[in-house]
DNA sequence: AATGAATGAGGATTCATTCAT
DNA sequence: GATGAATGAATCCTCATTCAT
């Protein structure tokens, strides 16, 4: 067998959390299932994480990050917001369509403890999702945005597309090119300001 | 101890169900402590549920219906589309608010089994979650609504502000009256054909 | 098999403990293999133990008391103080020899956690040793006993015998009855004040 | 970091096991541990001793061989019986308090399997501790010491004193040098024979 | 000689389920 | 119907030992 590198040791023991987690959920996910995916004994897995939680609690972080890089990708913010607008949406589909295993995980992650939560929904703004915030602010102060807090903007443009997504992923809903733009543009009116051309 | 009818120990145990799971999940969920919140013996449950999985899907079907119930209420399919739409949202809305264990249980009961998942997601449409077919069918044909699928429609519309009221819920986010009010008109922008009054 | 009430099973636990460290000392000792000596599942310790360190906690307290029942038996705080030496030392020889297990285990339970230590310590004397600091207090008040410390003379009267009984169990030594009374009487020469007829 | 012989490695890797085992026994002592207890990598351990068992073997063996030659120091066997008595109380205390660890971990070792034991008692009696058997007997044969076995001698000798250091040690008791010599006249008490100067 | 990443059997503990009362 | 003691497979995690470098 190949030799792999520390690094990537990790990150294939983080793909498999991520592949056996999206099959199966937290149920059914075990450290022994997990080495056995990895191709790594049991032991191994305790050498680069803490304990089952720190893996988890990585693993979160990891596509929050990538998320983020992908979403925010080719973004630039001396476009107009709507062309902006565009941009996020779009790339939020392209990574929930490139990352299926991520896409299917999301809500295995909904439901750590409350303060775990809470701390990640703020470090999530803090870091991460930082751009987004700017990108609200622009929009409001515009008027092209509506005046809603920046979490209600969040949840009107990323939740229906990533819920689509994820059907889509599930293969209980088929969307094509044209539905997409549709679906897109629809998520605009609802948090764009009306009477723009 | 006042005795308690069969039906009656049936629901007290899915009613422990629910608040053991909105509290910490499936994690640190077990039928012994099921049991103790319930105020019945383990054994118990099992005369009512064949297993843990049988109680769980029990559940899931209950709060479907719970929800089916409560978002319908005081629909009346002879009002205007946009009329509807309201009552649909606000009962969304008024769900999440009294059943706050159902709200934050939700992502719980997403990682079912895919082929589990698709029966129970033709089950809905085809019956408590069927006048939504009517309402859409309707909306779209008087060119209200813009002419994209069921499900598309029901991500727009319901994701939101499920989304909101789950965060709500959480106390990362705290919504007005006026507030409720905007998101609600900002999802009726996503869905509706534009250029009407 | 014969029905065993709970009492008893909990007891046939501690005996089965007993026997196990006896034989092979904490190395070695499991819970699954506890589980086979006692007959039990594993799962069933914990119905009658919280975990590991409970159950020798347990154990030990068992022990001790034990212990001190066997030695004080018989004892009469009227009779000549060195009359009551006599049955407390041949007590203690009396239990070692009853009780293989315990004293072979004896030195297992010696290097637990120095606060355990010491709380226990101070708990044995406080309790079930209690009559000793009488007999000590008598002793020394009449002049019998030279004026050393409780725990000194403890020392000089126990640790002689149950060491040499000890090492009697394991074979490495066979001491008969007059070789007893004389190690008795050695004993007695170390803690009483000399010129005594 | 200055270069190490191999010897004085090997000393190291048994110091610092020693230290381990005083401070928390045999729970919560691992080979990592003691890997970074001697400053050595885990698979260097391996280079010096074949096992886990071997270790610990030799580092018993270790321990007596001290602890012989240092209650042995300066002992004169041309001197009266009960002046070597002395002496040989007096080292033992010494070497207690001296050998906090060493002491401490005294209990660890006694579980070995019981062909070791009897193999280690004989060993000793035979080697490092052989010569006790010549005071023994002398003192026997001059009448100065009482007609018991040389075990039983042993016992009555040393048992108490190493109890009450170990008592010492682990801060249960105090001692001061009054007392001490109090303690060694009540063993010698026991072992002499009585009428006496 | 020395390292420390990797292994996997074995440890303590939990928990869904059964069944005799 | 109702109970809860008993079960033992399955869980997470540890740790003595090996071996390629």
């Amino acid at each position: 067998m190949a030799k792999i590198a520390p690094k990537d040791k990790r990150q294939t023991i983080l793909d498999a959390t991520l592949t056996l987690l999206a099959s199966s959920g937290f149920h059914g996910f075990s450290m022994k299932q997990l080495a056995a995916e990895s191709g790594v004994a049991v032991g191994t897995i305790y050498l680069y994480f803490a304990d089952r939680d720190a893996l988890i609690a990585d693993l979160h972080r990891l596509i929050v990050d990538d998320f983020a890089a992908r979403v925010f990708k080719d973004l630039n913010d001396n476009l107009p917001i709507k062309q902006q607008f565009l941009t996020l949406s779009r790339n939020t589909w392209d990574f929930c369509m490139e990352n299926r295993n991520a896409t299917l995980s999301k809500g295995q992650f909904d439901h750590l403890p409350l303060d775990v939560l809470k701390t990640r929904h703020n470090d999530a703004w803090k870091n991460s999702l930082n751009p987004l915030i700017t990108f609200y602010d622009k929009g409001r102060q515009a008027n092209v945005l509506k005046p809603l807090p920046d979490d209600v903007l969040a949840s009107l443009i990323f939740e229906p597309v990533i819920h689509i997504a994820t059907q889509t992923q599930l293969g209980l809903l088929d969307i094509n090119e044209s539905e997409l733009n549709q679906i897109i543009a629809a998520t605009w009116d609802a948090v764009a300001v009306s009477g723009q051309e």
